[in-house]
DNA sequence: TTGAAAGCGCTAACAC
DNA sequence: GTGTTAGCGCTTTCAA
C-alpha cells in the first residue's frame, strides 16, 4: 500500500489536511510546516495521488487522442504536437487508435468519458460518431476535432482547406500538361475525401475539362490500399497520365504499383499525394505533394482545448479553423 | 454535474449499492431490477467514473507507455502492438513521448505514478532511469522494458538479440567483400547503440579484422542526425564501403546524404540499418535491414505485464525475453 | 496558521 | 435480494 497524507501527517504530528496544503502549495501553512512536510514526504517516497485528485476537484488533467491509424506517419507526427503542448500543459494523454472502425471508435468514446478527461481532440472516422460525442458527453466537455470540414454545434474544428488542397494540385498537374488524371481515395462520408475528390473535380473544371467515374478509385487509406488499387486500375487497362492519391501514404503504395510494373514516374505516370510526410522528401521518392501543419495543428488542438478549459464556453462555441495547404513540388510530377 | 448512481438509485426507488451491483455486473440483484436499472441508466445518459471506481478498487485500468520518439516509424508500430493488445484487455494508455530526454523521461514517470497506473511500459532512454522508476514505484508496480538488455531485479525486459543483429549484418557485408565499414549510431549508454557496436566488432573478428576507431561515428538517432554525420564522415575523407547505422530512419538520413553527392548504392557505398520500418522496403529505397518483430514486441509488452498482473509477482520477477534478429537482404547491400 | 468535518462517486462487507 | 455502513485519498469549506 502507498504512502498517503495521513501518513505523513501523522510523522509530522500535524492534521492530514495541512499537509494536502503544504504538498499542493496553496497558503495556508506556514513555510516552516510546508517544507518539514516536504521534507518528510520525500523521505517517505510519498507519490500523490491523482485519482482521489481528480474525484474531489472534478477535474481530471487528462485528455483524450482518438485518431485513426497510427502506422500513417501522419498521425504520429500530429499526436507529437498533441503530446509536447499536452506536456507543456501539465496534461496527460491517453492513446486511443481507432483503426478507422466506429464501433471501436464509440468504445474509446465512453473509456474516455468514463475516465472523466477534462476533453477529447479526436480525428474522426465519420461524421457521424461526432454528434454521438456531443450528445454522450454532455454538455460540459471540450471537443476539437481535426482534419475535416465537420461543424458542429460545441465544438472547434482545426484542418487545412482539402478541397483548396487537391484543386490546386490539379491545377499544377493539368498545367504540366498532365491529362487524364486519376483519384485514388477512401470511401466515401470521410470529410477529407469527400473535400478532396470535390477540389479534384474543381481544378478540372478551371480548365474546362471533365472527370471520368472510372478515374476514380476507392481505397484503403494505407500503403497496401493505394498499391492495390493502382494495380487494379491498370489491369482494367485505363492507365492515366497522373494520379492524385488521397494522402502520401495511399501514394507510396501507388508508386510501388507503378515501378513494379517497370513505368517511370513523372515519364509514364505522374503522382501526386496529400500531408507531406517526411518520407515523401527522400531522395528515391521525391513525392510532389500538399503540405499540412501536421505537428502544429496538433499543438493548436491542446491550446484550443485549453482556451475552452479556461473559458468554460464548452459546448456553446462551434468554431472553424480552416489553414492553408501548401503544394510542394517534387519530381514525381 | 453529471448523473451518478445515486441519482439513478433515487429514480429507480432503489438504494445505489443495489445500483452499483446491477450496473457492474456482479450477483445480488434479481434480474428483473438490473433490466429496470440498466434502463434507467440508458435513459439518463449514465457514464460512470472510473476515477471513483478506480480509487476503491485500488486498480486504474490504465497503463502507461514512455517511448523516447513517436515520429521514428518504429515507435508506432510497437504503439501499436501496446495499443491493440490493451484495447482488447480492456486497459487504456497514457501516451508518453520522452524525446529522448532524461529529465522528460523522470517527470513522465512520477505522473504516471500518480495516475496510478496498473503498470508502465517504458523504451528508455538511458539505463539509469530504470533503477530510479523501480525505487519510485515500489515494489507493487510491473515494469516492461522494451529494446535493450537491461536486466534490472523486478521488470520484464523485451528485446531482439542487438550484439547478433549487427554481427550478421555485418558479416553479410564483408561476405559480400564490402570492406572499411563505418558504424553509425547514437551516444553509448544506451543498450542498444552499446551492443550493436559490440556486435559490430564481433563481426569483423570472424573475418580476422579490426574497426578503426575514426569509423565508428555518433550521431543523433534521427533522419537528420544519419545525414550530418554521413556528410562529417565523407567530408572527413574516408569513404566507408559501407555503412552499418544503428537503425533505419539514421539509414534514411545516410542515404539521402550518399545520395546527395552523386554516389551510387551500394556500388560505391553500401548501406545497412535497424528495425526494419515500413519504408525499407518501398521501391527506390530497399534498405538491406535487420528486422525486429515490432508489432509482436508491443502485443508480448502488454501480454507480459497481464501476466505480471494476474500473478502479481510483481517486483520479485526478473526475466528478460530475447528474441532473435532476422536480417533482410534488399538492394542497398 | 491550523484542525474538524464533509464529501467527490464508487465498491465491499455485512446485516437483514 | 436488498439496504446500511464504511471507506478509498484527497480537497474544501468552516471554525477555532
Amino acid at each position: 500500500m502507498s504512502v498517503t497524507i495521513k501518513d505523513i501527517a501523522e510523522k509530522a504530528n500535524i492534521s492530514y489536511p495541512s499537509v494536502s496544503r503544504a504538498l499542493s502549495g496553496k497558503p495556508g501553512v506556514s513555510e516552516e510546516t510546508r517544507k518539514k512536510i516536504l521534507k518528510i514526504a520525500e523521505e517517505m517516497n510519498y507519490q500523490p495521488n491523482a485519482l482521489a485528485r481528480s474525484l474531489v476537484q472534478n477535474k481530471s488533467s487528462t485528455i483524450g487522442l482518438i485518431i485513426p491509424d497510427i502506422l500513417n506517419p501522419y498521425f504520429p507526427e500530429i499526436a507529437k504536437g498533441v503530446e509536447d503542448e499536452a506536456h507543456i500543459n501539465e496534461l496527460s494523454v491517453f492513446l486511443c487508435n481507432s483503426d478507422w472502425d466506429d464501433t471501436r471508435e464509440r468504445k474509446y468514446i465512453d473509456k474516455l468519458l468514463a475516465k472523466r478527461v477534462d476533453g477529447i481532440i479526436i480525428f474522426p472516422t465519420s461524421k457521424r460518431n461526432i454528434s454521438e460525442i456531443r450528445r454522450k458527453a454532455g454538455s460540459d466537455l471540450p471537443i476539437i476535432i481535426l482534419g475535416g470540414s465537420y461543424a458542429e454545434e460545441g465544438s472547434v474544428s482545426i484542418a487545412i482547406d482539402d478541397v483548396l488542397g487537391a484543386e490546386i494540385s490539379v491545377v499544377h498537374l493539368l498545367d504540366k500538361d498532365y491529362r487524364n488524371l486519376a483519384f485514388i481515395g477512401g470511401k466515401s462520408g470521410l470529410s477529407s475525401v469527400d473535400d478532396r475528390l470535390e477540389g479534384f473535380v474543381a481544378g478540372h473544371k478551371k480548365f474546362g475539362l471533365e472527370v471520368s467515374l472510372e478515374m476514380i478509385v476507392e481505397s484503403e487509406l494505407t500503403f497496401n490500399g493505394g498499391y492495390t488499387a493502382m494495380n487494379e486500375l491498370l489491369d482494367r487497362g485505363g492507365q492515366p497520365g497522373a494520379v492524385l492519391a488521397e494522402n502520401d501514404v495511399i501514394a507510396m503504395g501507388v508508386i510501388q504499383a507503378i515501378r513494379t510494373r517497370g513505368l517511370k514516374i513523372p515519364e509514364d505516370i505522374a503522382v501526386a499525394g496529400f500531408d507531406d510526410i517526411p518520407m515523401a522528401s527522400m531522395t528515391g521518392i521525391d513525392l510532389t505533394t500538399v503540405r499540412q501543419p501536421k505537428y502544429e495543428m496538433g499543438k493548436m488542438a491542446v491550446l484550443e482545448l485549453k482556451a475552452l478549459l479556461d473559458k468554460e464556453i464548452y459546448s456553446k462555441v462551434n468554431k472553424r479553423l480552416v489553414l492553408k495547404p501548401e503544394l510542394i513540388i517534387r519530381k514525381t510530377s
